[in-house]
DNA sequence: GCAATGGTGTTATGAGATAACATCACGTCT
DNA sequence: AGACGTGATGTTATCTCATAACACCATTGC
């Protein structure tokens, strides 16, 4: 997913210390919750914040058993839909990828930019209530979850 | 895609004449533009109108002989990339379907009100300029095209 | 005519995701 | 301890979604 283009990116993949802490943030609140964050739940949110971008299902499958390893499929697939429900990760629909969760808050609903050219996203909370909101109500839906992804390009490769 | 819930929906599919109606606006709009729609992409288009809600790709190739001879799938897919290229047409990528497009304007953002239930879709104008927009200013990102996809219920699944 | 462009037909394959079933680990009730 | 229910995993196979690659055809412009 990255470089795809010859641009300088200033964030890289974040650093092993903060990859360690947020794991243990979360199994720590998860324990705390009665939920099992259990070996492959741990490995596949390892991978994601060790991406610190979108990836795609199978190259966590194909990450995970660091020795060259690849999982099954379902050990992934179920992994990431427990970090999803759980608030960890989300998947972002449009490139059909998957990414951890850079926002506190549990019981958000996400909005992404992600950049068409790298392959960066930025994880902004979402503004859903306003102008998306109205326009629910006045359809008469009532919405659970929604999904906004803005494409675009990122400030290093305008 | 529809029907996978017990209530009752008012909003069928569009009548034949409605279908045809659109067909023939959208046929005179592209030729008088220099596009060319050919049968292929009527075909599709038709199918997505008297669908009258998301539709998924091999349903459409499923559905694109008359007398159930499928297409090819890059028959579809063609015809699919161009009639969203030409605003007649969007993917829906949370579920992987595709529907026609019933907002007049052309060059608009979409978003989707989605019934989990009985797969019903509204279109509504993009709300976007608001809270998104200027988020992604703050991050520094230039936005070209955004996806927004509301799921929950419809008021007839409520 | 004849090249350039864009659309179509066809074959094959790549990429994304899940169904189904057996087994295992853990908590809890008695 | 033993029996049971629940949720997680392992494994196989398959299903759905989408596109690459190449040959051929139609239309336009020189």
């Amino acid at each position: 997913m990255s470089e795809t283009c010859g641009h300088h990116h200033a964030d890289g993949p974040p650093g092993a210390a903060d990859v360690a802490l947020a794991m243990q943030a979360a199994d720590l609140r998860l324990t705390a919750e009665g939920e099992r964050m259990t070996p492959a739940r741990l490995r596949v949110f390892e991978l994601l914040l060790a991406a610190g971008e979108p990836v795609k299902a199978y190259d966590l499958i194909a990450r995970f058993g660091g020795d060259g390893q690849p999982a099954k499929p379902p050990t992934v697939y179920r992994a990431l839909e427990f970090l999803e429900r759980k608030g960890l990760a989300h998947r972002i629909a449009s490139i059909s990828a998957y990414v951890a969760c850079t926002s506190g808050s549990i019981d958000h609903a996400a909005a992404f930019l992600i950049c068409d050219c790298c392959g960066a996203t930025a994880e902004v909370s979402a503004p859903v209530a306003g102008d998306l909101g109205r326009a629910a109500e006045a359809a008469g839906y009532v919405i659970a979850r929604t999904t906004i992804e803005a494409h675009g390009r990122c400030p290093a490769c305008q």
